[in-house]
DNA sequence: CTTGACTCTCCAGTATGCTGGAAGGTGTAT
DNA sequence: ATACACCTTCCAGCATACTGGAGAGTCAAG
């Protein structure tokens, strides 16, 4: 078993990608469409390998499948233009990290807010089914 | 137009909330079957308006359909429960962000990293397909 | 009487990245 | 010979929270 005839299920072990992972690649256009044996079955070599890995990578810093279809597409025909859509796509990315943890900061403080008003609720009585004294809403509002 | 007989639009007005949206939480059980007039039409009152406007604040927590279908369920048969319900909901949705926020943040240092390295490049002109001296694989593991 | 704005139900699709299963062919070990 | 692990394609479904559209009924104004 050498490296440039491995079976789809060889090269999911070499990457630990499942098999099926690996045909939905394929179909969304990140693998190419490998070479068959006769009994049609797909042959990948050592480049799959890497390729794959490399995308397995890229998935893990949150890049998404569309996303790295354009890393690839784009460093086959060239490094330049590569290397600047990279450049973009992380700037860009970073960016949206930054807005997501904002974000994530603030609904979190909301509801810690929420909770510490919560342990000790006064007139728990008076609730209706929107028991919540905290969430509840506002119903003054009569327009 | 009383808040007594409200039609679906009506409600979909004071709450903001879309009409086929209301339906949707209708059919996922956290509105009630309403009423209906002779025609068929859906019919709501200032309750209704209430609740939604909850689901809508408790959706502003990040607090997920399904979860808050918890919290009113609960909360119509008596408090006590769902006061517990609640804080652990909100103590379990808490760690949850903090851990997100975690690992969002680990992320982005990773992107921020591969970056700086990236914005001048050594030896670029050594690339295959795998454009990327930050993100390439390692190829040295031939087990 | 017609127009237009509303309402109804039901079915299907969106995005994302897979995953499961059926039904069948292949390859190798015993 | 036959069992078993592997491979193939194709179709469907998961989670999440909607959204769109068809086709049909309702209601009030002009």
């Amino acid at each position: 078993m050498e490296n440039d005839r491995l079976f789809i299920g060889d090269l999911s072990k070499r990457t630990d990608v499942p098999v099926k992972t690996i045909r939905y690649y394929e179909d969304f256009g990140l693998l190419d469409k490998p070479k068959r044996t006769g009994s049609d079955y797909r042959l990948y070599n050592q480049k799959d390998v890497d390729k794959l890995l490399f995308i397995k990578k890229a998935k893990e810093l949150g890049l998404k499948l569309s996303e790295i279809k354009e890393i690839i597409c784009c460093a086959e025909q060239g490094l330049q233009p590569c290397c600047c859509l990279v450049r973009n796509l992380f700037t860009k990315k970073i960016k949206e990290y930054e807005d997501k943890i904002a974000q994530l900061h603030t609904t979190k403080k909301r509801l810690e807010e929420k909770l510490t008003k919560w342990v000790k609720p006064k007139q728990a009585k008076k609730m209706k089914y929107s028991v919540c004294p905290q969430i509840e809403t506002e119903r003054r509002n009569k327009k």
